[in-house]
DNA sequence: TAGATTGTTAATCGATTAACAATC
DNA sequence: TAGATTGTTAATCGATTAACAATC
């Protein structure tokens, strides 16, 4: 029943993996049939040593003297990915970073629909968001449960990060994108996975001035 | 003039300082006068060992038995990251996403100063977001370079991310944030941090995909 | 003083790159 | 066929962890 050998692909493996993904949707659409390791790592600042290491945790083969089939690696690294499913998902926190969320169509076509809206704010709760009302998050357990709810994208003020983060798992949430800067704790069942836009502003702030002091 | 040896920090480094200088500010607040690598550690899911690791990199020293001076190594930390300074900075982008950028007040209370908001869309140039009037992309080259812009802060669909790159670039930008799917391409000059969110579900699925497949 | 915690060196682990035979 | 590109093994590089003497 199991395909292979290609179980526990490392992190940095898997961010890369959702990089080619990404690639080879634009070529599939530009009607490209084949791409080399070296098309690859060029576009996106890699060797084409990494690539293909890469590309061993993926049940795909390549051709030699002509790259990989488009259409193939990208159902394949969609597969992998769980990019080829759809996924429900909870949006947690309705103040402008929540409400671009909810209003981001690109999230729809890459397989995530989100389901609703949430906050704790009596102000923002029953308002609207695109076709969305907002709704109380204390009613999140619930509707995790009910609605099977597959991921929660915590989008609220630091402060509550924790708190909303433990609602969203007693209704059962698969995995956790942390959009907060604080770090959220879990059980080991409920995968986590951030995002600061804080960080990487300080982080590109440190490698500017970096550069002028050299 | 040069403080020491402390050069050239490596990226995962950069990237964990960003988060202990969050925790650190979160202590001051509370004051606590002192922290150790160990508690530091449990917080970030890190060990103690790589925590002082990472504290080499930075000219602060902590004291036996005590641990760190959470003042101290705030400031130090803001510092090295630049996170001591303001930095200016456009937003492209007048979608939903560059929206909520605009309005996000956290970022000027960390030092990132939002002087402006452009779009190419007729549609949207002219509109108000918040106190801001949006702005022509074309203009672009020339607001960066008058206004002494550090950071551009990319929020376009991503067919358009290059393109907005190279204006901002144009009008000699220090740095970008990239916020699309796309890989963007710039002179060596100009360092560039990438936050995907699409990528980071894609990560997400994965995870809970290999969870459940266990 | 006794003991907790640092700074640092050494050991381990993992990820990236190089190299090349296999192959289309 | 000749030559470009794969898959894979081995070498290198870097990051994390372990261990422990120094020290407050």
């Amino acid at each position: 029943m199991n395909k292979g050998k290609e179980r526990q692909i490392p992190p940095s493996v898997v961010r890369r993996l959702t990089r080619y993904l990404a690639i080879l949707q634009e070529l599939r659409s530009r009607r490209t049939p084949w791409v080399s390791s070296s098309e690859l790592a060029d576009w996106l600042g890699l060797t084409s040593s990494t690539v293909r290491q890469d590309l061993t945790h993926v049940n795909f083969r390549g051709i030699s003297r002509k790259g990989y089939d488009v259409e193939g690696l990208a159902a394949t690294l969609a597969k992998t990915l769980g990019a080829d499913t759809t996924w429900s998902v909870a949006v947690v926190g309705a103040g402008n970073l929540g409400r671009a969320l909810a209003l981001h169509e690109e999230f729809a076509r890459r397989g995530f629909h989100i389901k609703g809206v949430f906050d704790s704010d009596p102000a923002k709760i029953g308002r609207r968001i695109g076709s969305f009302r907002v709704m109380d998050a204390l009613t999140l357990p619930r509707f995790v449960h009910e609605k099977k709810i597959d991921i929660g994208i915590i989008a609220v003020p630091s402060q509550a990060a924790q708190q909303v983060a433990d609602l969203l798992i007693a209704g059962r949430i698969r995995g956790l994108l942390n959009l907060t800067q604080t770090h959220i704790i879990a059980p080991k069942k409920v995968p986590i996975v951030a995002t600061r836009i804080v960080s990487s502003l300080q982080e590109l702030a440190h490698l500017i001035k970096r550069r002028h002091s050299l």
